[in-house]
DNA sequence: ATGGCACGGCAACCGTGA
């Protein structure tokens, strides 16, 4: 099966691109982050057009989480366990055949100071927690999307950020290690421990055509999963368009 | 030279993003 990763910047504007791609692709999930409208407003007909159907957790104008599938899913959260009731809208679980889905949109921790970078740590504490709820029970899961994090220097280019941006501040780094150690697998490094791999151009500073990126598009797999991990790609394609968002797709199969 | 952009909401810029 095929399940993508994409951090939109607005379903709304780039709901044709996500069609096309769709279209294109068929992957069996879609899982978008920062669709920043209400679920409402999600634009479902285009991508019933193209055989998806949507799970939608929206809010206005900011982050949001939507699953567009050809079969159907079933819901199993609609914020990450242990949220405070009024958060943003930055998880949606589903259950899909014998898997576990997750798709997140990790706080950036760059706004609002120190409470705000302390609030990305709990909520990857929050993660980790339920991470190792879903191991303890036993299930088979993937927990994909943006994590706002580049885990080692080798997943950022230089000078794309400064030395203390909340993406690779160094207890960032260590709650996403604290993941990895409780057994999961980072897809993309599985398949390519040692090339050079970006999800994110900002749009500023000629990201795109200086190849300054950010590694911080993830899916990480749970043990079995990970033994059926058959290909990871990234569609890089998606940057060169018009209008593009600044993150392209994260493409991961795994086998039955 | 370390900045250059884009989004939604709203009707002029501003908060946010990474």
């Amino acid at each position: 099966m095929k399940i993508v990763t994409w951090n939109v910047n607005s379903v709304r504007t780039r709901a044709k691109l996500v069609a096309d791609f769709l279209t294109r692709e068929r992957p069996d999930l879609l899982l978008l982050q920062e669709i920043k409208c209400e679920a409402h407003q999600f634009p479902a007909e285009v991508f019933a057009a193209a055989g998806y159907q949507a799970e939608v957790v929206g809010q206005k104008s900011y982050h949001g989480v939507a699953v567009l599938s050809r079969e159907a899913v079933t819901v199993r959260e609609r914020s990450l366990p242990g949220e405070a009731d009024d958060a943003a809208s930055r998880y949606i679980e589903v259950g899909f055949r014998d898997l576990i889905i997750g798709n997140l949109y990790l706080p950036n921790g760059n706004s609002g100071g120190e409470d705000g970078y302390r609030a990305k740590l709990a909520w990857m504490a929050n993660l980790r927690a339920h991470a190792a709820r879903l191991l303890e029970a036993d299930r088979d899961f993937v927990l994909a999307g943006d994590y706002n994090v580049c885990p080692t220097d080798a997943d950022y280019a230089k000078g794309a950020l400064g030395v203390d941006d909340a993406l690779v501040r160094p207890e960032s780094r260590a709650a996403f290690r604290a993941l990895i150690w409780l057994g999961l697998t980072d897809a993309v490094r599985a398949l390519h421990p040692r090339e050079t791999i970006y999800t994110f151009w900002d749009y500023q500073a000629g990201a795109w055509q200086r190849d300054r990126g950010l590694r911080i598009d993830h899916a990480l797999l749970s043990p079995r999963v990970a033994e059926r991990l058959e290909a990871v790609s990234i569609a890089k394609a998606e940057r060169d368009k018009p209008q593009p968002s600044d993150h392209v797709p994260v493409v991961v199969e795994i086998g039955v």
